[in-house]
DNA sequence: CGGCATCCATTTTGATACTG
DNA sequence: CAGTATCAAAATGGATGCCG
């Protein structure tokens, strides 16, 4: 057959943990599920150099792993998806605890061809989260980075957000993958973004205070 | 040469991560110098069959990318050993999400020809801290678990553990892994425990407490 | 075209032998 | 003990072919 599922052989958490995780490309593929179901080609596009082989292989492992299903989409647009099972939903906690790990690796500095896609950064901010911070705030936040939608609410000191339209949101920023990681980084100013016409709605104060509950500055 | 460091090549936190993170074995590796410096000999031991060139090739990587690094122990005992860098243990955070995520998958039962050790069960106890449970509970817990010692001392809402002895703990447990396996999923009661000779120091009440505080069943 | 299966060159890994 | 050297086996990347 195909993979003969090179284990640790042991009996610990993590160990088993990443008999599961481990092989390189799953864990980006949950990711990518992570923002809702997937067709075959999202994911190819997405994880450029997987090869479809292995793309194939890894979601079947994953399937019997119960980390993804395959369903059908309702027409219109009647596509075989991809999508997280509840088990593997529950890895976002421990992908939001690596990415934050992973923050002061970008060093504020994308290397040449690098491949970028807007919702990892996102997703990157998201998981800067400060609770605390938060604490008292209700405010939606709505996000095009390079074309892509994402939103974020924050309410009962607790955020949630996905690749979707905000409902009424209090913030929306329109701009490139550039001048959105610019913001965040702090390389440019609240003020700046905003006389640069980046916020279709909201004021100056909101992207301070949202720069405050998500600092990736900090991590 | 060596190697030619396969990364993923995406501005994203997460494969920025992967690319440090994702090899065999380096998860492994972090998470046995979590309870402090360890010699060549003593990774190659509790990792079976990894290989002493791959060991060696990890951890200069490791090394590297500023996870670890190497030093010598004081006299008595002047040995070289690997140790985490303040970077390598800010990963203690995303190694207990993963060790919760994965402490279901050891489902009651070990394997057979599966190895353990000791300390791998107690960081996966460790995981399970739920600090809502342990507001206001100011103790210690000692236990010597197939003659390994591991303690962990509960304080102001938060845990910490190593693998060294408490000082003046409320609780001395001593067991094999078996019995320490059966305690914490459920599979015997704290009473039983107790009759059973396995808690040196303490009642079963305090038993009761610690299970509450610590539940991997809930996981 | 979406969704794979096959083939093959290149890397990575595992096992063992060997050295300071 | 602490590694290095060597070599076979497995996993991966990339191209290509197939089939509804």
């Amino acid at each position: 057959m195909t993979n003969e599922q090179r284990s640790y052989n042991q009996y610990c958490p993590l160990a088993r943990t990443l008999d599961i995780l481990g092989a390189r490309w799953t864990l980006l593929i949950v990711r990518e599920l992570l923002s809702g179901p997937k067709r075959f080609k999202d994911l190819q596009e997405a994880l450029v150099g997987i090869g479809t082989n292995l793309l194939s292989t890894r979601l079947k492992e994953m399937e019997s792993n119960d980390l993804v299903f395959k369903s059908k989409l309702p027409p219109p647009g009647v596509a075989a998806v991809y999508e997280l099972t509840e088990h593997g939903r529950k890895l976002d906690e421990t992908l939001l605890s690596m990415m934050r790990w992973g923050i002061p690796l970008l060093e504020k500095a994308k290397k040449a061809n690098e491949h970028v896609r807007p919702h990892w950064l996102l997703y990157g901010m998201l998981s800067t989260f400060n609770p605390s911070l938060a604490q008292g705030i209700s405010e939606t936040y709505e996000f095009n980075v390079g074309g892509e939608v994402f939103h974020m609410r924050i309410h009962e000191g607790q955020v949630t957000g996905d690749m979707s339209k905000g409902h009424n949101p209090d913030l929306i920023w329109v701009s490139d993958s550039e001048h959105f990681m610019a913001l965040a980084f702090g390389l440019t100013t609240p003020q700046k973004a905003f006389e640069d016409g980046a916020v279709k709605t909201g004021n100056v104060e909101m992207i301070e205070r949202m720069l405050r509950i998500f600092d990736p500055v900090q991590c």
